[in-house]
DNA sequence: GAATCCCGCCAGCGT
DNA sequence: ACGCTGGCGGGATTC
């Protein structure tokens, strides 16, 4: 769903576009598909490359996303690691600054416990009652990012409620190597992400030096994070049989249910298009300013005003002459769609279209 | 130019 | 050995 959104397709060698396009793509993106035609003109449907989609915090927030309906459960690293889609480092940042919270300990290799919010919650009043030291906390080294953190949070619970990076890392330890503090700056960035992903903190700027710094939001924030999280939820069960509705195919397709000439291939994707572009019209009656393009023969783009989002359908193989297409293994099960009638395939359109708005 | 922080190398440690 | 952990900082990206 959301991960479609940065989807781009590109059909290279002929359109100067496309080549724009690509340059603008960063090296980073990720090929997702090509397909060859038997002109050698190229389809290649890249996802874009965006940094905040990867940041820690969103990663944070997907994480306890998968979490937040247990009171009590084991994480499997690889399991979530799967889950997340994401490299296995990652996770151990958001582990280490969650044990922070207590919420989440390690149990054995690749088994960590999670104890739901009631957890957050308790530990926060520990950190509030200074008697409670458990700065201790286990024998992590001094350097991790679950003491790091653990003192971060004090810093706000027992000292004051904004701080600097910089300011809470000079505090943190009296680091007079100005790389060592800098080091000390990114792994608060790190931290400040994760506790900001489940409300704990906010961004803000100190009103003397608008210097941008963090706020303590505490208990309330993360309330409110609950919140969003169940009502995200709800709307997207809604969304969910919204598009079921949507997805029924009309019943003029009947008529291309055996295309046997290219005729007959465009008529039959103009067909789709129209209901795709009446879909969004209906949707999003003003901002849906379409534009349609024609490649090939064995395909039709979409493309929406701003460049960002192409979307482009391809043909039922069924349909396709032997041998026209040659497509490269696909490693996402997203575009294996080859359904084996055009009613579905009209669905099957829609569905992922509306998957892309 | 400063702020932000992704990314992955590689060391340390347990098995 | 070997694989799991996670410290660390280069340098890309965003503000």
């Amino acid at each position: 769903m959301e991960e479609d959104q940065n989807l781009v397709s590109l059909s290279l060698l002929n359109d100067e576009q496309d080549q724009k396009l690509l340059e603008k793509i960063s090296n980073k993106s990720k090929k997702i598909f090509k397909i060859v035609f038997p002109n050698n003109k190229q389809l290649i449907k890249y996802k874009i490359y965006n940094r905040k989609e990867k940041s820690l915090e969103e990663l944070s927030k997907k994480f306890v996303r998968c979490l937040i309906d247990y009171d009590e459960k084991i994480i499997c690293l690889d399991q979530i690691t799967e889950e997340l889609g994401v490299e296995r480092r990652r996770i151990y940042d958001i582990i280490n600054i969650l044990e922070s919270l207590q919420v989440v300990k390690r149990k054995c290799k690749n088994k960590y416990s999670w104890s739901g919010f009631k957890t957050i919650y308790q530990t926060i009043e520990q950190y509030a009652n200074k008697q409670a030291n458990f700065d201790m906390i286990s024998h992590k080294r001094e350097k991790s990012l679950e003491v790091l953190s653990a003192g971060f949070i004090k810093l706000f619970m027992q000292q004051k409620s904004i701080w600097t990076l910089e300011e809470a890392a000079k505090y943190l330890g009296n680091e007079v190597d100005q790389n060592k503090l800098k080091t000390k700056v990114r792994r608060l960035y790190d931290i400040a992400n994760v506790l900001k992903s489940i409300g704990l903190i906010k961004k803000t700027h100190l009103v003397s030096s608008k210097k941008p710094a963090f706020q303590w939001v505490g208990k309330e924030g993360l309330k409110q994070f609950q919140h969003n999280l169940k009502q995200q939820e709800q709307k997207n069960k809604a969304q969910e049989t919204k598009e079921n509705v949507i997805i029924q195919p009309t019943p003029q397709n009947q008529n291309v249910n055996k295309p046997d000439s290219f005729n007959t291939y465009n008529s039959y994707f103009g067909k789709c298009i129209d209901l795709l572009i009446q879909q969004q019209l209906n949707d999003r009656k003003q901002q849906t300013e379409q534009k349609i393009k024609e490649q090939n023969q064995n395909q039709v783009t979409v493309i929406t005003p701003k460049l960002r989002k192409t979307y482009t359908i391809i043909p039922p193989r069924v349909t396709t002459p032997k041998k026209a297409l040659s497509i490269t293994p696909k490693k996402n099960q997203s575009n294996s769609h080859t359904p084996n009638n055009n009613k579905t395939v009209v669905g099957s359109l829609i569905g992922k279209f509306n998957q892309n708005i």
